[in-house]
DNA sequence: TCAAGTCTTGACCGATCAGTCAAGACTGCC
DNA sequence: GGCAGTCTTGACTGATCGGTCAAGACTTGA
């Protein structure tokens, strides 16, 4: 039998997805991932088809690992206020934390769909349907437990909060610091009471 | 006395802004440009000093031409619940109006900044925080007037104001359509009562 | 009429892009 | 040991990138 792969393909997914995350589809270079994985540019096309294909293979694994992941976790928690207002919390100190300021995968590659394919476009759609459902979901849950009101409407209010949460990734991109995020955030419990 | 352009600077300046605009910056190339203007290469290099003088003046004139023209108008409005509103329904009208669904050029540009010098940066964080600012005066005004609780933190609102007007023109180019939209921007007024 | 000076044009530059490929390295079966 | 089959490597491709430049077109003042 032959020689096996000298990396494994899901660490090099993991590190072409910080160099697409960090700089965006266009501005990434096949260059820029044979230096960021050591992988040479052969074996890289040997593994995956093209750039294209790394990419998706990224953003899906973004999509699964960690969005997806990410609301499971939440999903957990009892209260579903606090469940919303934790995805805001996270936002806010992944914006801080990060050096790079990268944001999030998804909301960058909405930016620029116009450069993917549908599939790509497919994988942000239906990401963003789930993050407001997510919201809406927790909204419903909150009234039949009686603590948020019965006058919000789940739907609407779910959306909001979607797009809210959006609005401060994107804004966490540099322009706000600490103070101004989390006033952004403290606002999505108003939307809920 | 030399011979005289055959074309006028700003016409051009206006049309790469759209290229820009509908491409964003490391997907245009010169190339686009030439086509989209007519202009002949040589010529373009020999008005303006490169990519990157070409996008900062399209940047200039929509900072200065758009947003700050439209701010100015919105601010004419008597009652401050109101040129609030009209901001969200503009955003809402022309994600749904325009067929590239381009967005807003400062946002996208916000998301390619590593890509950009301080001084595009700079046009930058300065929309986003006079955008803000808007929110807050139009807030503090509509409170003097009796027309919002004076409970509301102007800040605090109008940043978060800010971050959802952000997240729905995000969501506008693509994902969401008409009646999701236009439910996220009528929750602003949920956020001023 | 012509010299001065700017604009236009398209060929051209080196660098870099995504992607290819043949030659050699290596493993496992026989 | 040797063959089959895959992986690795780095040189290579043609296309395109941003940017340059010399030659010619044109306008104006003298």
């Amino acid at each position: 039998m032959p020689w096996e792969k000298s990396f494994d393909e899901s660490d090099v997914i993991e590190q072409a997805m910080e160099v697409f995350w960090e700089k965006g589809y266009a501005a990434t270079s096949i260059s820029d991932i044979t230096e960021a994985t050591g992988i040479k540019r052969g074996s890289l096309y040997n593994a995956f088809a093209g750039k294209d294909d790394l990419f998706l293979q990224s953003l899906l694994k973004y999509d699964s690992g960690r969005r997806k992941e990410r609301l499971r976790q939440l999903e957990k928690i009892d209260d579903p206020r606090e469940s919303i207002s934790r995805f805001f919390d996270f936002a806010v100190q992944r914006a801080l934390k990060d050096p790079h300021k990268k944001g999030c995968l998804l909301i960058n590659t909405a930016l620029e769909c116009e450069q993917h394919d549908e599939e790509v476009r497919k994988i942000v759609r239906d990401a963003s349907r789930e993050m407001s459902a997510f919201f809406e979901k927790q909204i419903r849950r909150g009234q039949k437990l009686g603590v948020i009101p019965s006058t919000i409407e789940p739907r609407e209010t779910g959306r909001a909060l979607y797009a809210l949460l959006v609005g401060i990734i994107v804004l966490g991109r540099g322009t706000f610091g600490k103070t101004a995020l989390q006033q952004m955030a403290a606002q999505a419990a108003r939307l809920i009471s």
